[in-house]
Formats: C-alpha cells, structure tokens, sequence
DNA sequence: ATGCCTCCCCGAGGGAGA
C-alpha cells in the first residue's frame, strides 16, 4: 500500500497536475492538505475516472483537506478532536483496508506566524490537541499514521538556512518542542527512518528563486505508529514535480507499506 | 526584506501563506 500527503495549495488550480502526479507515482491512498475549497467546488471527476474515491473536509478560500483512495475506506472522521468551537478544516481521518487495515489521517497543521501572537497560541494548542489524538492511536496497537504539512521544521538539516527561521513560528523552541513531545511518545518520522540526510525538503517558496537554489524546509511529515513502522518498506520525496509548470511549493511525500 | 509569488475571494486589490 502506497499512502502520499500532498499540501496542493488549491486543487482547483491544480487537479490537472495532480492527475499527471497520480498517474506517474500511483498512489493508492493521497492525504491533500489546503485544498482551498468548499466540498461541492472540489473537481471530483478527474479522481473518480482514474479509480479513487474522494472524502473531502472543505472550507470557504483557506485550508481545508481530502482523501483520495483506491482501497476500499471505512470509519470516515472529520476534524481533529478537542475543541468544538474550532471552525478551520485541517483533519481528516479513515481506516483504509488492503491486505491489512491501516487508520490514516490526513493534517493540515497552523502555520502560527506571527509569533508570538493569537495565531501562534491557536498553533500551540492544536499541538497540545494532536498529541491526545496521537496517543489514542497509540493505544490502539494497530498500524496507524499521521501525515501532512505539519509547519515544522525539526531540526537544522531540515531548513538550508537555519539561521533565517530562528524566530518563525516553523521553527520556535516552543513548535519544535510541542513535535518532540509527540514523537517520544513512540512515533517514527517516516523519512528520518529512511535517510538521515541534509538537503532533503518538501517546500520551496516561490519568491527568491527558492527552487532553483534548493533553498527549501522539510516541513511535511508522516508519523507512524510502532504497528505502521514495522510495515514500512520505503519512504521518499518527489521533488521534481516542484519544478515544472505553476506546481504547489509543497511537493509529495510517501511510505510504501506492506499491507 | 515590514515578503521578491501565488492562491483565494470574484472581477479590485487585499488577506494568507511560510
């Protein structure tokens, strides 16, 4: 089973580039994150025609995230737990059955800039509200992952140049802190199991020439379960796409799983 | 660089992103 997280910066603007993506990678399962869309706006057919069933939790111009699958789904949920009063679409969850289930959820984790500010706080306690999810799903001793754009930078090989994001909400002792506390509670940051590497990123913005000269952060994550780690047999990035016609300044992340 | 693009709102120019 194949499960990707993709932040697709508005599938409107962008479901043809996806489908070019899809048809190349053949994901089974993709997690898209700002998705910029109400659920009746989003361009189903294209996703349809090619086999995957599509979940969406849209919201009006900013956020809002999806589930594409090829694999039958189950037990749909909608928005992180935790907070009733809390109107942004960034979570979406779904049992995925291939040769074993799998529990995915999708995230669309605050930015928090500025900070320190509201938008910082919201970002910290939506941390606080992950990490309860995330130990349930601990609990449950089942192969389990959380994937998405977690708007973290871990650590200094995750940024090309650290030093500029030392007091941006990406990067603040208090982000990376509330990330640690939720990977030492058992989870396995899928790429890091696989390459320990510098130079390995997920966004580029698209002022600056960014791209062109790899000044980017890794900041789209998948955390795995013990149960889920265990099933990893690969785990990359697909930077290319980032350079080809009007693309996202996210690119695509991936796990192969045996399930 | 208090933002160099690009998305969204919809039909101008501002908010948000990271």
């Amino acid at each position: 089973m194949k499960i990707a997280t993709f932040n697709i910066n508005g599938i409107r603007a962008r479901a043809a580039a996806l489908c070019d993506w899809l048809d190349e990678a053949k994901p089974d399962v993709v997690l898209l994150q700002e998705i910029k869309s109400v659920d009746d706006a989003f361009p189903r057919a294209p996703f349809e025609e090619r086999g995957y069933r599509v979940e969406t939790h849209g919201q009006k111009s900013f956020n809002g995230v999806a589930l594409l699958s090829r694999l039958p789904v189950e037990d749909i949920r909608r928005g992180l737990p935790g907070d009733e009063g809390d109107e942004q679409a960034r979570w979406i969850e779904a049992t995925v059955i291939g040769t074993q289930a799998v529990r995915v959820c999708g995230l669309y984790l605050p930015n928090g800039n500025p900070a320190p500010g509201p938008k910082y706080d919201y970002k910290l306690s939506w941390m606080r509200r992950l990490k309860t999810r995330a130990e349930a799903l601990l609990k449950g001793e089942e192969p389990a992952l959380m994937a998405g754009d977690y708007n973290i930078i871990p650590q200094p090989e995750d940024a090309k140049r650290p030093e500029t994001w030392q007091d941006d909400a990406l990067y603040r002792p208090e982000s990376r802190r509330a990330w640690r506390d939720i990977i030492n509670l058992g989870f396995t940051d899928a790429f890091r199991a696989r390459d320990q590497g510098p130079e390995n990123y997920t966004f580029w913005d698209y002022q600056a020439g960014a791209w062109s000269r790899n000044n980017g952060i890794r900041i789209d994550h998948m955390l795995l379960t013990p149960q889920c780690a265990d099933l990893m047999s690969d785990c990359g990035i697909d930077a290319e796409i980032r350079g080809r016609e009007r693309p996202s300044d996210h690119v695509p992340l991936w796990v192969e799983l045996d399930a």
